[in-house]
DNA sequence: GCGCTTTACGCTGCGCGTAAGTATC
DNA sequence: GATACTTACGCGCAGCGTAAAGCGC
């Protein structure tokens, strides 16, 4: 009653003497010695249940049930065939898809020209990009929506997701140009605490990392807002200063403005590839991850 | 780059762990040790070329590639099932055509009840009737359209065909009630080749077996038909008498007729179960050519 | 007798189970 | 230390090739 066993073998076997028509010849073509084909052939007609050939000395030809048998057989070598090249194509990057999630500072200013080079390389591979606040990147590493993520928070205590350090960026100064701060000799958290700042929301890891940073000092909140355009737009307009790190200086870079890196060793918040532990990358996760960490020295970090 | 060798039982083992995600439990399921188990997926792995799961102590989950070929391996198994399944039907005869060719005679007279038979015992399979003359039947075998035949010329000296003798049915006079040769005391050739005799055409494998046996002797043929029932409407008008095999004789059975068997030890023709040589017959064929063989026992001949 | 398939028969090696090893929690 | 996968290892048997035997022409 349990189900035959079949092998690959076997039915090209079939086929090689389905076409030939001829033990010797077709053992030949399966690398074989005739007697050791001729039992293969016996093995399969057991296990299928039926007499597929009639041979004598002089001729061999498919029974009818081995005509039954042959389209069905080319079907499954080609079904076969099929879906381990699919799998191949997968492998070998031909196909694919990776999704990466990353905070809006790495979507916006430096994986852009990563993807594109990506996608010269590996142009069968559709590539997903989700620009969110780390919170939301994570998440969407956990719901497997996403295959790693590129965010603030490590592991963040979560015993389902490994993180590994990407790098650090350190924080930056932003102001008008014709801010006292601007011409300050030497910078301080201090000094810069007694002039409005421009916050950003408390959902932002950016808030996060730099509230951490700076306690128990504090800013005097001009503002809270949720994007770094709006923090740049208040900043050009002299409602207040604000503090930044290295990869988002991309929003500040003109001449009304000036930015100038903040000199103190603690201040800086870490970035990390954060994907789900235990389970490997898909071989284009796997290929965008490993572009993504050779590219590493071209991220400017002030 | 030849074909990477594929078995039922590695997909069934993937299948397994795909569905218990646990090696120890799949390999129960798959009625091995663990360690072979393992092996055996380990061999899979390398035949497609790509790690299919994500295994530590703690976990084992597919990876993409797995996930991708879960969807193949359980199609592919499915179709498998259904090849053999097919075939299995086919052999246990619960489907299948067989084509048998008979002469008219048999066609007509002693088949149908046969055929009502093997219909009411394989009602899965399909049967298909072709009443030909004997060269016709033959040629139907030979062009493998036929599975087998029943006609009176054996083998017919081709070499790619094989004849065995399935009975042999004698031969009758048939003339009107009032005919003289009706109430004869001993009939014989000479009797009946003085009065008007109604001939089958001459491609008729009963007219060629009838010349052959009484040949020198001939007889006067008032008429030459094609059909038997053609013979019976000439005799029953008067217009002659004629003589047929035993299993022709169901067109003669009305009052204003008698049949009477020719005593005469030569006169006889055979018919043959006629097939191709070296071709064993489709399970369904055989089927229907053991009921036939069975059956013979009814054949009414006189 | 010739050509082709099958049977006979050692032999190698794949693949099994048992047992020890290793890693993770 | 408990659990679960992997490695180590000895062994049996499936499956190979060589050689001999059947078998139809």
């Amino acid at each position: 009653m349990s189900a035959p066993e079949l092998s690959t073998r076997q039915l090209r076997a079939f086929l090689a003497l389905a076409q030939q028509r001829n033990f010797t010849r077709a053992a030949q073509q399966c690398h074989l010695s005739q007697p050791a084909f001729s039992a293969l052939i016996r093995t399969l007609e057991d296990a299928v249940g039926a007499r597929l050939f009639d041979r004598d000395t002089r001729s061999v030809q498919l029974t009818v049930e081995g005509r039954l048998f042959e389209d069905a057989a080319r079907r499954l070598l080609d079904d076969i065939g099929e879906a381990l090249q699919d799998v191949n194509d997968h492998v070998a990057r031909r196909k694919g898809r990776v999704h990466v999630a990353a905070l809006p500072s790495l979507a916006a200013g430096w994986l852009p020209a990563i993807l594109a080079e990506f996608g010269r390389d590996w142009p069968g591979i559709t590539v997903a990009l989700s620009d969110a606040l780390s919170d939301g990147c994570i998440a969407l590493v956990r719901n497997k929506q996403a295959d790693f993520a590129l965010a603030a928070a490590g592991s963040g205590g979560a015993a389902d997701l490994q993180a590994h350090a990407l790098c650090s960026d350190r924080f930056h100064l932003v102001c008008r140009a014709d801010h006292p701060l601007a011409a300050e000799r030497r910078l301080s958290i201090a000094k810069i605490a007694r002039w409005p700042f421009i916050q950003m929301a408390r959902t932002s890891s950016l808030r996060q990392a730099l509230d951490a940073a700076v306690a128990p000092a504090r800013f005097k909140a001009a503002f809270e807002v949720e994007h770094l355009a709006t923090v740049m737009g208040l900043v050009d307009a002299g409602l207040g200063v604000s503090v930044v790190p290295t990869l988002t200086l991309f929003h500040f870079q003109r001449a009304s403005l000036v930015t100038r890196p903040l000199p103190l060793p603690g201040l800086q918040r870490t970035l990390y590839v954060v994907q789900r532990r235990g389970e490997s990358l898909s071989s284009a996760a796997q290929a965008l991850h490993d572009l993504i960490m050779a590219r590493l020295a071209t991220l400017a970090l002030g």
